[in-house]
DNA sequence: CGCTCGGTTGAGTTCATTCAAGGAGCGTGG
DNA sequence: CCACGCTCCTTGAATGAACTCAACCGAGCG
C-alpha cells in the first residue's frame, strides 16, 4: 500500500453532512462507501461530462466548482446552475441513459463517481439511501422551479440580487463568509444562467456599488448590505 | 359489491405505457397495482395541492389538465408546467416533505393517488419500478432545463413556437391530432409559463395567423404549417 | 338583456440589448 | 523587467422588443 494513500470514504468525509445528509447508523455508512468507486480530478475548464455520452454514474463534488448548461443547434447557450462541493451532478443523464447537459469545471476540481447502477442496487437495501436519492433528485426539480420563477418574472436587479444572495447562501453552509465571495465564473456566464447579457450584469453590478450595497473588485465581491439586496428580491410585501 | 365498481388497476389502464413504461413481467405488473391506493376527482378550478401542504402522495394523471405554479410572498406568479393524461406530479414535495408548488386542475381530472411510502417500499422489490421513478424524476429535471433555455435566451416568437409544438407532441403521443388542439389555459396562464404578458401572446399568435402558421379562433388552434414553427423554435443552423 | 371574463389591438414607454470604444489584469516571452 | 496580446470587464449611446395602459370586442351565463 502506497504509503501516501488515504482512505477516502463517505464516512469520514467532512462533505458528508452537504452530500449524504441523512440519519444513518454506522453499519450504513460503510455500506455507502462502497457506492463511490473511485476519484476523479478535473481541470479548470475541462469538462466532467458532455450532453449526447453515456450516462454511467452520478458525481458529488468534492472540492472545486462547476457549471452545467445546456445548447441548442444553432449554438446558443443557457447556463442551467453552478454547482459546488458537497452537490451531486449528473442526475439529467437518467432518463435516457446519456447526459443532456455538459458539466464544466470552473476551477480545478475532485468529484466522487458514483456508478449508478451501483446506488440502486445499494439503495434497495439501506433505506436512507433510497430516500436520499429521492430528495436530492426533488431538490434539483425544487431548485429549477426557483430559476423559472427567477427567468419568468424578475426584472434585472432582482434577478442579479437573488443570485448573490442564493450564492452567498451556499458559500456560507460550507463554512464560508456569509459576507465576502469569488465569484467562479464571467460576467457573461452569470448573465447566461439569469437570462441576461454581459453588459446587463456589469452595469447592474456598478448599480450596486453606486448604492453601497456591494464592493466589487474583479471577481471579489462583498455583500455590504444584505437587507438592501433582500428587499430588491422581495419588493415589501403587503401586510 | 358494487355492481358498477370497475377494476382499476395499473395492469389494465390504458395509460400504462404513459406512465409505467417499463419492461415488467405479469407479476410486477400485478404488484404495481398496489402502489395506486384510491383515484381522485378534481374538479376545474380546484387544487390537487398547495404549496406548503404535507406531502403523502405522487399523483398520475388519468384525465384532464393541470398546471403547476410557484408563487413570490409579494404575489407574483410562475406557472412551471402544464400536466396531461399519463403525466406525473408532486415531485416536488419530496425533499421536504411538503409541496412547494400549487396543482391547479384546467379541466375536470381524475388522478391516481400513489402513496410515496408505499412507492419506495414497492420499488425497493422491483427494480424495473425503483428505475422508472429514477426515470421519471430526471426527465422532469431533464424538462426544466428546456424551460430555462426557453426562457433564459429565446424570444417571444420562439417562445410560443416551442410551446405549440411541444404541446401538440404530448398531445399526438395521446392518440390527438398532431395538427388540431384545444388550449385549456388562458392566454395569461401562457404568458406566465412562456415568461410573457398576456398581450405578448395574443399578439404573437395574431402574427402566426397573420404569417398563415396557424389558425386559432378562441381556444381551438390549429397548426397549418409545423415546419415554420420548426424554423421559428431553431433558426437556420450554419453547416 | 346586461354582466363578466377572456381576448385583441393600438399607442406610448421602458428596460434590456446591441454596438462600440476603451481599460484593467494576467500570463508569456523577449 | 517590461512589452505584448489576450481575456474579461466597464461604460456610453442608440436601438428595439416587450411591457403598460387603455379601449374595445365577443362569448358565455345568470
Amino acid at each position: 500500500m502506497h504509503p501516501h494513500t488515504i482512505k477516502v470514504a463517505c464516512s469520514n468525509c467532512n462533505l458528508r453532512e452537504l452530500c449524504m445528509p441523512m440519519q444513518l447508523d454506522q453499519q450504513a455508512l460503510e455500506r455507502i462507501d462502497e457506492v463511490v468507486a473511485t476519484r476523479k480530478s478535473v481541470k479548470r475548464g475541462a469538462t466532467l461530462f458532455r450532453s449526447g455520452e453515456k450516462f454511467t454514474s452520478l458525481y458529488a463534488i468534492r472540492t472545486g466548482f462547476f457549471k452545467t448548461l445546456v445548447a441548442t443547434d444553432d449554438g446558443r447557450e443557457q447556463v442551467t446552475g453552478f454547482q459546488m462541493a458537497g452537490e451531486i451532478i449528473g442526475l439529467d443523464g437518467i432518463v435516457n441513459d446519456k447526459h443532456s447537459c455538459d458539466a464544466v469545471a470552473l476551477e480545478d476540481a475532485e468529484v466522487c463517481v458514483m456508478p449508478f447502477d451501483r446506488l440502486e442496487e445499494l439503495s434497495r437495501e439501506v433505506n436512507a439511501l433510497q430516500n436520499h436519492v429521492h430528495k436530492i433528485m426533488s431538490r434539483e426539480i425544487v431548485r429549477e422551479h426557483g430559476v423559472m420563477l427567477l427567468l419568468g418574472s424578475m426584472r434585472a436587479e432582482e434577478r442579479v440580487a437573488a443570485f448573490l444572495l442564493n450564492l452567498v447562501k451556499r458559500l456560507h453552509a460550507r463554512g464560508f463568509s456569509r459576507s465576502e465571495l469569488v465569484l467562479r465564473m464571467t460576467r457573461e456566464e452569470i448573465g447566461s444562467y439569469l437570462g441576461l447579457k454581459l453588459e446587463t450584469v456589469s452595469r447592474t453590478f456598478s448599480k450596486f456599488v453606486e448604492e453601497g450595497i456591494v464592493e466589487v473588485k474583479q471577481r471579489h465581491l462583498r455583500i455590504v448590505d444584505a437587507d438592501a439586496l433582500q428587499r430588491i428580491v422581495n419588493p415589501q410585501v403587503c401586510h
